[in-house]
DNA sequence: AACTGAGTCAACCGCGGCCCC
DNA sequence: AGGGGCCGCGGTTGACTCAGT
């Protein structure tokens, strides 16, 4: 007999006796309790011994997923999908190496976050999620209105998010290593009295920077591992799409230069040409790129709102 | 108010790796 | 060496919620 068979035969036998579907107030308590004073691990046993009728896995599941105390509950923050979306890129759907660097967060909730949202938006765009050009999508796109959003939301205390992503991603091999990254952001372009900009550094140390003006740096409170980096920003409407780069504004206020997978080339120069730039204008290089543009001119898609 | 379709997320399932005997 | 049990991972499902009509 095969082990599958095997392996059948056995939840045959105990599945009159084991419960299946949602857990109640009761079970739950069980498993809290027993864990509480015996500690988790070794889940066959502590499913009998704590009166649950549930396998093993189950217990474990319900303890990792919802019970456990250091769990978070409520939406992704921004610097938890940015961090998603990077060590994604790096790693695939290794959802649970991944869930090693967002604390309190679990391998299922970031997998049910990118089949939800993510996925969700590689249909939209009609393409596959994971292919090169969805990849770039997301580089493109998405990081970037994250990234401001983040830094929207990080006033008054602009690096107070920004420290807790880097702090989130010190905790293991990857963090935020491959971002080596610089980019600016200035959510107020568009209005006739600017703030300071703001420049943001990533380097490879996990560094995070910020300085209110780049030409001449005072930082704010961070720490530097490496000089400055200032990054040009093109000055003519871009080339989308040439030679696999993607150079174009991302929004009103925004422009994005990049030429990898990781974010090393994110560059987020406001631009004040780009103040009334309309998307509508973009002369595509190929026609292979036109779903690019034409889901990207939609604003319904990448509403960071939504996500 | 009732219906419907889309979105969300907890839970299940199958598989593979590891460890012990 | 290999059989069996356990554990963890990734894929999938289905119940529930909610917004739109």
């Amino acid at each position: 007999m095969s082990t599958i068979a095997k392996r059948d035969l056995s939840c045959n036998e105990e599945e009159s006796e084991l419960r299946r579907g949602p857990w109640t107030l009761e079970e739950d308590s069980l498993l809290i309790h027993y864990i509480a004073r015996h500690g988790e691990g070794r889940w066959n046993m502590l499913a009998k011994s704590a009166g649950l009728k549930r396998t093993g896995k189950s217990c474990r599941l319900r303890w990792l997923n919802y019970l456990k105390p250091d769990i978070k509950r409520g939406n992704l923050t921004p610097q938890e999908q940015l961090l998603i979306l990077e060590l994604h890129s790096k790693w695939g759907n290794r959802w649970s190496k991944i869930a090693q660097h967002l604390p309190g967060r679990t391998d299922n909730e970031i997998k049910n976050y990118w089949r939800t949202r993510v996925q969700k938006q590689a249909r939209q765009l009609n393409i596959e999620s994971g292919s090169k050009r969805f990849i770039d999508a997301v580089k493109c796109f998405w990081m970037p209105r994250l990234l401001q959003k983040m830094e929207q939301s990080n006033s008054p205390s602009p690096q107070s998010s920004m420290t807790t992503m880097m702090n989130l991603g010190n905790s293991g091999e990857a963090s935020m290593s491959s971002m080596s990254s610089s980019f600016n952001i200035n959510p107020s372009m568009s209005s006739s009295s600017s703030p300071p900009q703001r420049k943001f550094i990533m380097d490879d140390a996990n560094h995070f920077s910020t300085m209110s003006n780049p030409i001449n740096p005072s930082p704010d409170s961070f720490q530097f591992s490496q000089p400055l980096e200032i990054s040009e920003h093109p000055k003519s409407p871009p080339n989308v799409f040439e030679n696999n780069v993607c150079s174009y504004p991302i929004q009103d206020n925004c422009y994005l230069d990049t030429n990898n997978y990781g974010m090393e080339g994110i560059n987020m120069d406001p631009l004040s040409a780009m103040d009334t730039y309309d998307f509508s204008q973009f002369d595509f290089q190929t026609a292979g790129n036109g779903w690019m543009l034409d889901s990207m001119g939609d604003s319904t898609l990448w509403n960071m709102d939504a996500m």
